[in-house]
DNA sequence: CCGTGACCCAGGGTTTTCCCCAGGACCCTA
DNA sequence: TAGGGTCCTGGGGAAAACCCTGGGTCACGG
């Protein structure tokens, strides 16, 4: 798994602004070792990049305009499991740690990362260091959610009360009191406010999901 | 207000990421007759180079790690009305364009945007050029929040119910019901589920309110 | 076969929110 | 001095949310 010393270290940069792509990628060739072997700001074109060059270390944002850096993640590890992934994190994005986490990312950066940093994280993860916060963040989520939950707690969030979510997926306003009374128990929460605040938080609604919000 | 053509276009940019700085910068300085002059990630920082360089452009972020993009174009704007300021705008920042609007803004930028888009927003600007989206992004608020409500909502978007509001606030929860009703009006909204995805949607919160967040 | 978990439904209770109504104090500007 | 805006306070009532209890079906695996 660790790279001998003393080989270039070869990245790939995903990321959707042109400029952002641009400053890493002239960061990153100022820096001895490292070679930048491909770029592109597209979910799909990011996992062809990866199997066309297998680079040593993917540089991967989470927001991306196709498909969800979250997915990108999942399938290069699980087919190119040789490239070290380090996440790119926006300001919003604290909640898509938590199901990064399972997925064994090598390490989290800032996108107000430094130059300095931002080589050192390459370099730490090319050899073969995983630089995880974990601890910090909250704590996670004792008892995940049911599907049906999640449907329920998205209406929530989206505004809906209970009879309309009832009305919408075609069953008793007392099931849905049911699901969101267990939604609120798993969440610890004591109100729908306080429920779109710790989801939003937790980023429960930012995975998996992307490919059902057709209504 | 307009410039002779011929003359160099002085840029300041201003963004919290360094790797995207480095980027924009490169991106302009490759560009005939357009030169920057200043760079930094900081509001205060920013309002300095303006006052020392006077530049043609000003390539401005609205998130900024001391005071808000807004407060600073607002001190551009009244200071040094010959700086045109070009707005860039990352993805939950629609709700700022709202507030930019009375300040004069030159144009909008999306963080997204390639070289050739920057270069000719910074262009433009530089001619006198106002590009405004204005009719995108969704209906504009109608009535604004007042200080108080504000204060009430950022509580209430936090999960608070309305005796823990009033609580905190030494006033009474009758009071706090008010306020409650009358942001849900100006809102448009019908429950506080509903009052917090639009104040996320149209980002009021996260306006010139950093100054006070200390509880 | 029986336990477990997810899902569905219901009654009956308290609490909170929501939506009208009303009035008074303050500051700023015209 | 008179208005207008903001902030504060209050009552009463309907609606929604919240919290507990109790049922039931279905699919899964020991």
């Amino acid at each position: 798994m660790t790279r001998p010393i003393g080989k270039t270290i070869r990245v790939v940069i995903v990321d959707d602004h042109p400029m952002l792509r641009e400053g890493t990628r002239v960061c990153l060739e100022r820096a001895p070792g490292i070679a930048v072997v491909g770029v592109t700001g597209i979910g799909r074109e990011a996992i062809h990049l990866v199997a066309e060059h297998r680079p040593d270390v993917l540089l991967l944002d989470l927001r991306l305009p196709d498909i969800s850096g979250v997915e990108v993640a999942r399938q290069v590890r699980a087919a190119y499991a040789d490239t070290a992934i380090v996440v790119l994190t926006g300001y919003g994005d604290a909640g898509y740690l938590r199901a990064l986490r399972p997925l064994g990312i090598r390490g989290y950066l800032a996108k107000t990362a430094t130059d300095a940093e931002i080589v050192d994280a390459v370099r730490r993860a090319a050899a073969g260091c995983t630089m995880v916060t974990s601890q910090s963040e909250g704590e996670i989520l004792t008892e995940p959610l049911t599907p049906r939950e999640r449907e329920i707690l998205r209406r929530l969030v989206a505004g809906q009360r209970n009879a309309e979510i009832a009305a919408a997926l075609l069953i008793s306003a007392k099931t849905v009191e049911y699901h969101v009374s267990n939604i609120f128990t798993k969440l610890g929460a004591r109100s729908r406010a306080e429920a779109i605040r710790i989801a939003h938080e937790q980023g429960i609604l930012l995975l998996e999901d992307a490919g059902r919000n057709q209504e």
